[in-house]
DNA sequence: GTCTATACGATGATAGAC
DNA sequence: GTCTATCATCGTATAGAC
């Protein structure tokens, strides 16, 4: 299974967003960056520099959200739907990297109803992953601190792990994800 | 003191690479801020739109190097240093939300040789503070996790307060600092 | 110190030949 | 499907009148 021309240019101009930003990404340099000598060809592929920005953020929106749905449904303690959720962000972001890093950091460029729909998506996101600590909190399981500032200390951190986890580190993803659980869990644990 | 003509031009300028990113933001809308129908007549009170950038950028990270620099001379314990470094932090984004937040994510449309100086200023300051880090594992005080992820997982975790935490929040400074040194400082602690 | 006028490059995108 | 040619728009910045 090659790849499309299509899934080609998405991809480069995922890298250019990734390197660059949104908006300092030019069309004239992903047509490079795919081997066409004009932007204009471009237009064949894609309808807008947009549809690939709009593309990127929804489907991780939705990888996210898929995510913890699951997690929801399983009896697991706090605790372990805790550390679920962070080994999902950890997966995803050493996985996709480019694409999350865009999804994290250049949403912001999306134009209207984009935008809105991605944010109201996001919050949802962000309101069970509160109900979670929230819980954990109640049975106990957790310290009684507010959860909204539990929620965005844990979360931040693990939301931003693409900024400085890079391939080749000579710490292995399993090694992250272990140093990762000791910090932000055993803080929280009663 | 009242503000002159060059600071509230600064600060406008400042808000707008906040609220849109720097590129987004124009000199246009800049001009209009301030009360100017001219983005022309800025001129007078800049060279360029990136010398806002430049001043931002620099003047935080000498903030934050200083700020390090006050930490590191004191005697106190590992713990208590990691302590200071994050109410250090709390205090800069909580008292100028602004220009920490352009300062922490839009540095990287520095032209060089700026880009370079303010890379070789934040590498030190994160060099430093995973001294800190390593000598609290050395002496026991500390987990003996990887200084590098420990190092990112917590400054990644208040580099980007200023994201989430926005004045008129019903938590206060206090009570974000208080939870921050339970969730951040307490997983690390042996 | 603010204005008008303007230079000049880069941008995203379209129409149509091949 | 890629090209050439072109467009309208917007970007930062300068020169010079008032």
């Amino acid at each position: 299974m090659s790849k499309t021309k299509k899934q080609l240019v998405f991809e480069a101009a995922a890298e250019l967003f990734m390197e660059k930003g949104y908006l300092a990404a030019s069309m004239r340099e992903i047509a490079k960056k795919v081997g066409l000598e004009q932007a204009s060809s471009l237009y064949n592929h894609l309808k807008s520099k947009e549809e690939v920005l709009i593309k990127i953020c929804l489907e991780n929106a939705e990888r996210f959200i898929n995510g913890i749905a699951a997690v929801e449904q399983t009896s697991s303690t706090p605790i372990e739907k805790l550390k679920a959720l962070i080994h999902l962000h950890i997966s995803i972001a050493t996985e996709d990297r480019t694409s999350v890093t865009v999804f994290n950091d250049e949403w912001r460029h999306l134009s209207e109803p984009h935008l809105n729909d991605f944010l109201t998506k996001r919050k949802d996101y962000e309101n069970r992953f509160k109900k979670i600590i929230e819980s954990g909190i109640a049975s106990g399981d957790f310290k009684a601190v507010d959860p909204t500032i539990a929620l965005y200390t844990i979360l931040t951190s693990i939301r931003w792990i693409h900024y400085w986890y890079k391939p080749g580190r000579s710490q292995s993803v399993v090694d992250l994800e272990r140093d990762v659980f000791v910090l932000l869990v055993e803080g929280l644990k009663n």
